[in-house]
DNA sequence: CACAATTAAATTGTACACAATTTAATTGTG
DNA sequence: CACAATTAAATTGTGTACAATTTAATTGTG
């Protein structure tokens, strides 16, 4: 009788349920997050990868495609695209290095550098939207960080 | 002189400074940990949310478009296309259902049931070359799940 | 029963994300 | 100096992700 158990069930492996997956929930949440970020971007008119540029760009003032690329961890055909956008939305400039014709320099322009004004209100705006105490986020920004920082040794 | 050092700085607000992002790390995890999975699920020929799909009809069996979509949080704009790639490559089938026509049934063909013995080494794989303690995975999904609930509220 | 409302997928359109390749400029080496 | 190697962006192609709309089937209500 408990041979028969054995071969009559075929035992689904604990690994491959969805609700042990680690990686699942880190997909669910990047996506949820960023469908919260979605409406307050929707009225400055950018999507999530845009707004990472402009916080970039904003903090770190003008810089080639490629420092952009290694802080957002992002490669130039995302890239190249995404600054066409913006540069099509007057937010920003791309203007070739006079030394090195190879690199895109990438700059602010003035109503670029204003939005910035609009944008200091969405970290509160996320915070309260996200009913989450602070110490938890900051708990999983430490622990991320730390396997980001193992993942890329 | 302090008066002047308040007009000429203007201080650049914590808050949306790059490195003060909790959405940043749990986006930058969630592609990194994809990227991981790729050259694992390369051998499958699945991509990450395709292989998402494959966990659900393996451990769920046949349902429908809206199920998959459910568990998984995709909606039909995404599942339609994706569920067409796996058709093609003869790991599942479409069926309208017979008592409502609107309904479209996913089920494994024996070749996609099959597939399931080839996945069965992916989480311990990914477990090792993800070089983190499992105490330190386990707390991030407890985390990230408790803030899915409170978001999803 | 008729028909408006609802539901499930599919479709359309925009925007990443990334692999692979190409183009053009610069650097290093014989 | 010539030319192979390298580098930075751009391009090409595939596959999500999601908003908005459409299509077709079903349900609820007068």
């Amino acid at each position: 009788m408990c041979v028969t158990f054995v071969f009559y069930f075929k035992v689904m492996s604990e690994n491959l349920k969805l609700s042990n997956q680690v990686c699942f929930p880190v997909y669910t949440l990047a996506k949820e997050v960023i469908n919260l970020y979605r409406p307050m971007l929707k009225d400055l008119d950018l999507t999530y990868p845009q707004y990472l540029v402009m916080l970039v760009l904003w903090e770190s003032g003008e810089q080639h495609v490629s420092e952009i690329g290694c802080k957002l961890h992002l490669d130039s055909g995302t890239l190249t695209p995404l600054l066409k956008r913006l540069e099509q939305k007057k937010l920003i400039e791309r203007n070739r290095n006079k030394n090195d014709e190879r690199i895109v320099q990438i700059s602010l322009t003035p109503s670029g550098k204003k939005m910035y004004e609009k944008a200091e209100c969405i970290p509160d705006q996320m915070a309260s939207s996200f009913n989450i105490p602070i110490n938890q986020l900051q708990e999983l920004k430490e622990i991320i960080e730390q396997i980001l920082i193992q993942i890329n040794k």
